[in-house]
DNA sequence: GAATGACGTTACCACTTGGTAACATCATTC
DNA sequence: GAATGATGTTACCAAGTGGTAACGTCATTC
């Protein structure tokens, strides 16, 4: 039997990034390719090329309208204050780390498109995507500084970077040492464990703050 | 002119080893293979089917004589005190985590088998690799134990993550936020931060234990 | 010195990949 | 209702992949 398919550039855009984020979410980074897309949209690959240039022009499309962070962090600091006092420094940033890690962690296809950018790292288009999460990121931190004596940045990217790892981790492993990645109650050890952190940090850094005070 | 190749098992295998070696370092993951290996190491793919039983096989190879992880642990365990006091404590769980990222950093194609490991997790070597590591680091942490009521598993295992992401991301991206992944001086900021989060764990810590102390 | 088996080579296979040209077909516009 | 351009299809290409059979060639052993 013929199918006998609608003309609808629209439709058929549609089609093809909707496919692009399930082949990535499914088959994982490496067998996604322009064949295994068109193949899953049900679509012509010339189609692709001639829609969005090839790979990279596809990549790029399915990005711009699908990566959360962006959005995500414009979220959190509408809700958040502007200038924590000391209290709420390490609350806040806590669940700034936690929602993120959550959030990320129902997003397959980001999951697959950051595992993607970790292998093409030379590419113009990781490239770029790279420094777009950068930016926000440093608005962000700009926004709501926490810790301004104990360099932010360096704390924050680290943090980051061990939720990053660990939710692409969890996809794979079902335990890293004794934590369940697959059971609510490890991800709660974790978060357990940043909250920890960050309220060390503010301990700390008050502590060192009285001592200014009290030796001027 | 013809190159007559001497006869040598042992030979081979340590040549088809060490390019399986070279092309992860350079080329990355992603264009490695049975194929390119074999042409780097100027040898004839058939011979590593014969020897290691196609891809699998040499990957398995490679990764049992080549990963480090498992000879940095137990090395640091060597000159590691077995129980640490409350003040040495901070300062261990840094310096190995320090310790750690350095090293890893260093090792090129370590990083590269890491790579293959987060966008390969579903085959069986993968999980063992990864079962591996696991048991590596529970022993260091049964041996070390930091933090026993702060989840050391959970700590160490964010920590972990976080410097083996960075490490990754900075053969990527000369600069993640503001800190310049290809200066000396970008690394030191993550060690410092390392140290102000272990050393802010150390005080959070006390000040519990104390706090126990005086009600009792 | 013949036989044997380990080592290395040649040549090929089927299959998948990214990419393109040429074609057919529909929908709008004048 | 003819022209035209956007849409979808067919068929092909070169290049690369993993994998194998069949063939040489050397070294040892008896």
């Amino acid at each position: 039997m013929k199918v006998v398919k609608r003309r609808n550039r629209q439709l058929t855009m549609e089609r093809i990034l909707r496919a692009m984020g399930e082949v990535m979410a499914e088959r994982g980074t490496e067998k996604a390719g322009i064949n295994a897309v068109a193949e899953r949209a049900d679509v012509n690959k010339v189609l692709i090329y001639r829609y969005f240039g090839g790979w990279n022009g596809l990549l790029e499309a399915y990005v711009q309208r699908g990566f959360f962070l962006s959005i995500f962090n414009e979220k959190f600091l509408e809700t958040a204050p502007e200038a924590p006092s000391s209290e709420t420094r390490s609350r806040l940033w806590s669940d700034y780390t936690i929602q993120f890690m959550q959030e990320f962690r129902t997003r397959k296809s980001s999951q697959e498109l950051i595992r993607w950018e970790m292998t093409h790292g030379e590419t113009e288009l990781a490239q770029r995507l790279a420094s777009f999460r950068n930016e926000s990121f440093k608005n962000l931190i700009n926004k709501i500084a926490p810790f301004s004596d104990y360099d932010p940045m360096a704390i924050t990217s680290l943090m980051v970077s061990a939720v990053t790892h660990m939710v692409l981790l969890s996809s794979q492993n079902e335990k890293i040492l004794d934590i369940d990645l697959h059971t609510d109650e490890g991800w709660v050890r974790l978060e357990t464990a940043i909250r920890r952190i960050y309220a060390g940090l503010n301990i700390a850094l008050e502590r060192e703050n009285n001592k200014k005070v009290s030796e001027a």
